[in-house]
DNA sequence: ATATATTTTTAGGCATGTCTAAATTTTTAG
DNA sequence: CTAAAAATTTAGACATGCCTAAAAATATAT
């Protein structure tokens, strides 16, 4: 058994940080990507990275970037296994809409208990999915796999689910609560724009046209 | 409305210890006293005390302890009431004992969220105390109150229920759940040894005899 | 290939919240 | 009523996490 630091509140938002910039390609993460994520200065984030390298939670070449290491990722994903656990608290039992939880659960994910997080998913039923349809990694850091798509990236005249969102700003999700566009909602690619990429489809019984910016965060599965 | 400046966790935590150091007496609470509840040295209270002076949390006079203010009072209230809704909801729904919850709830008592406060009341059932016995202040910070006295208190050859501990500490309430005396467990109070202060009562058809010092942290009422 | 632009790091500073040691005030005892 | 003890505050220091401005390294463009 290791003796594990404790991890700050700052550090455990930059690691979820450097894990949500890092998780496509095993490239480095560059300082200033950091910085805009956090939304604080360049230098702090240097600083912070030196910090996060001397507990081994990252690899950092000087102006390279860094990666997570091992145990850096791990702790992130316990991070966002918390954060999405709670999400589904808040819209499941508080009755709060998938546009409001957020905020809150970025406080929630840092609070400290073993017992807590293991109990609380059990008392969720062990949900896969958090109210945006992100994956929900289980106590050992598995994520479940899904073959979902952007609409963006859909076939016309094709059957879909929608199965989340890729920007879960409260913006974007009210724009999909005033269509009632929530996730599981069947719909049917009837055609894409080749002049602004916007596509027209059908859910409900309604007909939308929504834009490219739309249908390039909405995920969706082919039926 | 007043624009309520952000009263960090370290000031919550003073709040709430000045509250529970002030709440019998009108009295100023010492320096050194919530040095000891807080288990910080005196020199960091008086810091602290002046930068809650400064936001009109409490009121110092020099060498002469604090008072919470109006505002003080109120907030501490609050993060009590987060506090004890957080304990019950640990108990009753993620299967917590109560000699467990009270190490996590210090965390999520400084949850800033009124939503959710408000939907975890409603949730849980509103209810009015929390696993030890203690009152949950309601939205508007107003306490049930109720007869209870300490068994210690008790009179001799009479029945009585147990409501409530004065001392939640794990070791205290270890001991209560090895005789299985629960909130709610009806006892009769045999008698009373003046040599030692300690009393003999009856439970569940066991007869127990407990010390002063059990006897001065368990409240009862009569039936 | 070199000058320019961009990125990253360093240097120095500030606020928070803590500490130790020393000074000051209040309390207690003789 | 004073002298010692106890409580409280002040002074100076340190760690964390952030900032601005300047320096250094890397990337880009002609
Ligand atoms: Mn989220
Ligand atoms: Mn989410
Ligand atoms: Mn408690
Ligand atoms: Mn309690």
């Amino acid at each position: 058994m290791y003796i594990c630091a404790v991890i700050t509140l700052s550090e455990e938002n930059y690691l979820k940080a450097i894990y949500h910039l890092g998780k496509r390609g095993s490239q480095s993460v560059s300082t200033n990507a950091i910085a805009r994520k956090i939304k604080a200065k360049a230098s702090s984030v240097t600083d912070m990275m030196k910090k996060l390298a001397e507990k081994d939670l990252v690899n950092h070449k000087k102006y390279q970037g860094v990666k997570l290491t091992e145990d850096g990722q791990a702790h992130a994903i316990k991070v966002i296994r918390k954060h999405r656990l709670w999400e589904v608290f808040l819209v499941e039992k508080l009755k709060f809409s998938w546009d409001e939880v957020h905020e809150v659960a970025e406080q929630l994910e840092h609070i400290k208990s073993e017992k807590l997080t293991q109990q609380l998913d059990a008392f969720l039923g062990f949900p896969e999915r958090d109210p945006h349809g992100d994956p929900i990694p289980d106590k050992d850091g598995n994520f479940a796999v899904t073959n979902k798509i952007l609409l963006s990236e859909a076939e016309v005249d094709t059957k879909y689910t929608c199965v989340g969102v890729k920007d879960s700003s409260a913006d974007f999700l009210k724009y999909l609560n005033k269509y009632n566009l929530t996730l599981g909602t069947e719909l049917e690619v009837l055609s894409r724009e080749d002049f602004d990429g916007s596509f027209s489809i059908r859910f409900n019984n309604i007909r939308l046209n929504v834009s490219k910016d739309i249908a390039a965060n909405l995920f969706i599965k082919p039926n």
